[in-house]
RNA sequence: CGCGGGGUGGAGAAGUUAGGCAUCUCGCCAGGCCCAUAACCUGGAGGUCAUCGGUUCAAAUCCGGUCCCCGCAA
């Protein structure tokens, strides 16, 4: 099998190594890469492609930029692909494009299904203290991230991992399988696997607003969330403080409400609901990033006695 | 010109609203205390207050220009 017609669907950097992974395969022909459009980016506000874009037309691969995926059905039925690869798009794709494609639509989607359905697969891994995640890839069908199963790899997560590094993790192991789980699928040699819907769970998009901490919660969890609200949103308290390294677990701090800052052994700690953390980066609104010990210096009056 | 915060000894901050001696915590150096110490005590060095200009008897502070850093937004 080769000369496969590919239209590959993505957006972030995420996908890129799926993108790559298909280019540097001969038996892949990419017919075009649809992706979002043009964003002014920064401070300065500079329109900017999305990563994938630039890496397509680095490769000569034509480019397709719509508002709304239903508005380009036609021409991607003039295309007229073997097989469509989404990979993190941030759009549903509506069933008249899902039924185009010979193969159908597949996702790569970054956790084990049925588990952590939804955009925020990888922060949800984290916050929910798992050990392990992984990648999926499946066949796209009418529902959320509920198609069959075509292949699965596992990641063990590292007790300090934020979601950004799992998330490269995880887009690479994604490149990795993608082109011979697609070879294999198209030759007729993987078994599809239906999901155990009773064993799913659904992971919301989340908003700049869920980097919120709430310090009411158990330390163990504080901890998670941190690191999982990292690089974005960010994890900030309602002082204006963001909050992006904790670390360990203080047990006898009965003596501070929840959110407070303290002193421990020379170290800038915050309370939780039970248990306290150790932060060791912080950064203040409109402030650079300092280590909890500068806090500790300048930042007096945030510091409970 | 998308909105906003900031630049003060080596680090992090206060002081700017209302102009009037350069302040605090930490670090550094020296000495002391101590069996000993990252703990404690005493003393010391280290500043063109980002930069350029203006106002004033007097500017970190008020006015104008420039450079740089950061948050929001994406």
């Amino acid at each position: 099998m080769n000369n496969i017609k590919v239209i590959f669907i993505s957006t972030p950097d995420f996908g890129l190594p799926s993108l790559e992974a298909l280019i540097n395969d001969k038996d892949f022909n990419i017919v075009s890469v649809i992706t979002k459009s043009d964003k002014p980016v920064g401070r300065k506000q500079i329109l900017t492609s999305p990563p994938i874009k630039q890496k397509a037309l680095k490769n000569n691969i034509s480019v397709l930029q719509p508002i709304k995926i239903k508005t380009i059905v036609a021409e991607i039925e003039a295309l007229s692909p073997d097989i469509i690869i989404v990979v993190a798009y941030a759009q549903i794709i509506p069933q008249v494009i899902l039924d185009i494609p010979k193969y159908g639509c597949i996702n790569v989607h970054g956790s084990l299904l049925p588990k952590f359905r939804g955009a925020s697969c990888i922060q949800a891994a984290i916050l929910n203290g798992e050990k392990k995640t992984g990648v999926t890839i499946m066949k796209m069908d009418a529902g959320l991230d509920t198609g069959p199963i075509l292949a699965q790899r596992e990641v063990e997560i590292e007790p300090n991992w934020t979601s950004g590094d799992l998330y490269d993790k995880i887009s690479v192991l994604g490149g990795e399988i993608l082109a011979p789980t697609i070879k294999a699928y198209i030759a007729g040699e993987i078994q599809e696997k239906a999901q155990d819907n009773s064993a799913s769970s659904y992971a919301k998009m989340l908003k700049k607003e869920d980097g919120l901490i709430d310090f009411n919660q158990d330390a163990v969890n504080v901890e998670r969330f941190v690191r999982a609200m990292q690089p974005w949103p960010g994890s900030f308290t309602d002082q204006q403080i963001k909050i992006l390294e904790v670390s360990g677990e203080i047990l006898d701090t009965e003596s501070y409400a929840p959110g407070d800052f303290f002193e421990y052994n020379n170290q800038l700690a915050v309370k939780c609901f039970r248990g306290a953390l150790i932060v060791n980066r912080i950064q203040p609104v409109g402030k650079k990033i300092i280590t909890g010990q500068e806090f500790l210096n300048g930042y007096k009056k945030y510091i409970k006695k």
